[in-house]
RNA sequence: GCCGACGUAGCUCAGCUGGUAGAGCAGCUGAUUCGUAAUCAGCAGGCCAGCGGUUCGAGUCCGCUCGUCGGCUCCA
């Protein structure tokens, strides 16, 4: 007698050993074709396999997010599955779940995305066929054996533990799988395969090249339809196109990886440091600046020279060689040690604009998120090491200060030692417990990457979450035990003995470039007022009215609006659709009542009207919004 | 750097299996003076990314280079 306890406490007996599908159908005909595996005592299994003692139960449906990954997991065997039917010389190697669906690679001939219709209709007969999905297990011997052709596996098997080894088989497929699987294909009703590209064996370079297959999965139509909904919502918020629309910034052949910022765009980006310099002076820093180009002598010292110099852009002057830096650090080493400091003056936040240049590999520029020349605003704060906790946390604070003012919400990540680092093992552990006892006391929830910190130090990243709910990591804390060591910096102490700072690094917008990519995204293209290139447009109604608007700019203008006049002989209804094209926060039109009453009427970008507004009132408004830089566009609205 | 796709007017794109480049929008000129998302007409605009090859003939085919995009990789 087996007995299983449900979720709810309830529980169920069997006379034999019974499966997943034997006690879903306890419950119900209906529930049980839902069901695609189970928990069993917080263990994922497949639903065929059988319970051989009592335990603690909870069947997996289709509504479940645990579902979601086991029918992306077996989507990932379809594939492979009709892969292998089409193209008979193709080896596997691995096919894992990933966020937005699954990828499988596979040693193959070339692929495009042409092949991909083939490939799904294959896929779909396959699903059709409602194969049974089993799993079995075998010892490692026989795993190996199965596998004798197919290098890839083996590797994979002779990694693996001994002991028993699963394979799951579905029809004439057979695929090396820890599991668990859908009961049978039919479930991979919705799917879709999205993209290819080449990958390597292990990540490695030197490895095979490998054809990567991504695709993704739902358990219905509606939801894949969602997805790709989605998926076109973001194309069409795409910064470069955005960008190019809106006249803010542009790539040239000339200069790959590199932006040129329009007059629009600069005032967007000018914006953006007014704020930032305003932020930082209130958190107690100061602003520096170092040069671009700096001798070799000094990136040798920062080891750069040796670890990062394939990165860098160097040139040779006067029979010297120089870089252009890829980082700021090492000029603000320099500054700071270029004079004693006490430790009267710690901490000492330093920050710096700072425009780097980095040698990116060809193939993963793209747009403002990934250049070749960018701005950081960094930081380096030196301290005494009591001050890490409180110097940490401001950073946090001020982090979630610049954050909240876009309307982005942000998590974040502590990383601690890896393997290879410098350092001892006392001063890791004073260095992360600094950081996390600031993150304790910041009191918001973290995730720990054990083993992922830099080799210099521990760090705290901050992804933030845009608009559309995608991630990005933008600011980034980072303790450095290394470069205060190299530059032999040190502060006088209370004792009047020198002492070696603790220093971090820390951006927030992290780089400008990407923020602004980033904040395009977000805003879909429409900033909020405080940041529009172009808070108002005026539109008169005819050219008679010309003059007139031009003297309400003038007011608009003294009292610190971004402000044009559209005074172009076209009709009205032109003027206001190429305005809110331009995503234009305030269209104002000026008709002769609006003259006779000094009034305005003010159009949003959400089409709506208000007519007669009185200039003051409206003036008056805008400029708290402004000055709140609110980032919603309810302008008018209370 | 690697795999794949792509590169035609400022922008979006058409150009069939090779026969000497086309539209819409933008621009310019003129007319229209307009009340909340495109007034009308005319004109101009291209070394078809670059270089080389095949061919009587190349935007179309082939090779290389550059750039863009999606990934891989890297991210002191």
């Amino acid at each position: 007698m087996i007995h299983i306890t449900l979720p709810d406490g309830s529980t169920k007996t069997f006379d034999d050993t019974p499966t997943g599908v034997d006690v879903a159908q306890s419950i119900s005909e209906g529930f049980a074709r839902s069901c695609v595996a189970m928990e069993i005592n917080g263990q994922m299994r497949d639903l065929y396999q059988k319970i051989p003692e009592d335990a603690a139960v909870r069947l997996i449906t289709t509504k479940d997010p645990e579902a979601l990954e086991i029918l992306r997991h077996s989507a990932a065997h379809v594939m492979a599955q009709a892969v292998l039917r089409i193209y008979k010389d193709a080896h596997l190697t691995i096919g894992p779940v990933v966020e937005d669906g699954f990828y499988y690679d596979i040693d193959m001939g070339p692929l495009s995305e042409d092949d991909f219709p083939k490939i799904e209709a294959e896929m779909r007969k396959i699903v059709k066929a409602k194969l049974p999905i089993r799993r079995k297990t075998v010892s490692k011997s026989d795993a190996l054996a199965f596998y004798q052709d197919e290098p890839y596996k083996l590797e994979m098997i002779e990694d693996l533990p001994d002991g028993t080894i699963s394979f799951y088989e579905q029809g004439e497929f057979t695929d090396l799988c820890r599991g668990p699987h859908l009961p049978h294909t039919g479930f991979v009703k919705a799917f879709k395969l999205m993209k290819t590209s080449g990958a390597y064996w292990r990540a490695d370079q030197n490895n095979a090249q490998l054809q990567r297959i991504y695709g993704t999965a739902f358990f219905d139509k509606k939801e894949l339809k969602q997805h790709l909904a989605f998926l076109e919502e973001a194309r069409k918020r795409n910064h470069r196109k955005l960008g190019e629309r809106l006249d803010l910034f542009s790539f040239h052949d000339e200069a790959p990886g590199m932006p040129f910022f329009h007059a629009k765009g600069m005032i967007i980006w000018n914006t953006l440091l007014a704020y930032w310099r305003e932020a930082h002076r209130r958190a107690g820093y100061v602003e520096t600046k170092t040069p671009i180009m700096l001798n070799r002598s000094l990136w040798e010292r920062s080891g750069h020279w040796e670890n990062y110099r394939e990165n860098m852009y160097t040139s040779s002057i006067d029979e010297m060689d120089y870089a252009i830096k890829p980082m700021n650090c090492p000029g603000g080493m320099l500054l700071y040690a270029s004079k004693p400091h006490s430790y009267r003056e710690l901490p000492l936040r330093q920050a710096e604009i700072g425009l780097v240049h980095r040698h990116e590999m060809s193939g993963v520029l793209s747009g403002l998120f990934r250049v070749r020349a960018f701005h950081q605003d960094d930081a380096h704060i030196f301290m005494t090491p009591d001050q890490i906790e409180g110097e940490i946390l401001g950073v946090l604070r001020l982090v979630e200060e610049i954050y909240s003012t876009f309307g982005l919400g942000f998590h974040l990540e502590l990383s601690t030692r890896p393997e290879k680092s410098i350092g001892t093992d006392e001063q890791w552990a004073q260095a992360t417990d600094g950081l996390r006892k600031a993150l304790d006391a910041y009191g918001r929830e973290y995730k720990i990457n054990e083993g992922d910190g830099a080799f210099y130090g521990p760090k705290i990243d901050v992804h933030i979450k845009d608009a559309l709910g995608r991630t990005w990591q933008c600011g980034t804390v980072q303790l450095d035990m290394s470069l205060p060591e190299r530059f032999d910096l040190n502060y006088v102490g209370q004792d009047n003995e020198k002492h070696r700072p603790i220093m971090i690094h820390r951006v927030i917008y992290g780089s400008i470039e990407r923020f602004f990519g980033i904040l395009t995204e977000h805003f879909g293209g429409k900033f909020p007022l405080w940041l529009a290139p172009v808070q108002a447009r005026l539109l008169p109604i005819n050219d008679e009215l010309a003059p007139y608007a031009n003297e309400v700019k003038a007011f608009l203008e003294a009292g610190g609006l971004r402000v044009e006049t559209d005074d172009r002989t076209e009709s009205l209804n032109r003027k206001i659709r190429e305005a809110q094209l331009e995503y234009v926060p305030l269209i104002l039109t000026i008709g002769a009542k609006e003259k006779a009453a000094g009034t305005l009427s003010v159009r949003t970008l959400d089409g709506a009207v208000q007519y007669g507004v009185p200039q003051d009132d409206f003036l008056a408004r805008t400029l708290a919004h402004i000055r709140d830089r609110r980032p919603d566009l309810e302008i008018l609205k209370d």
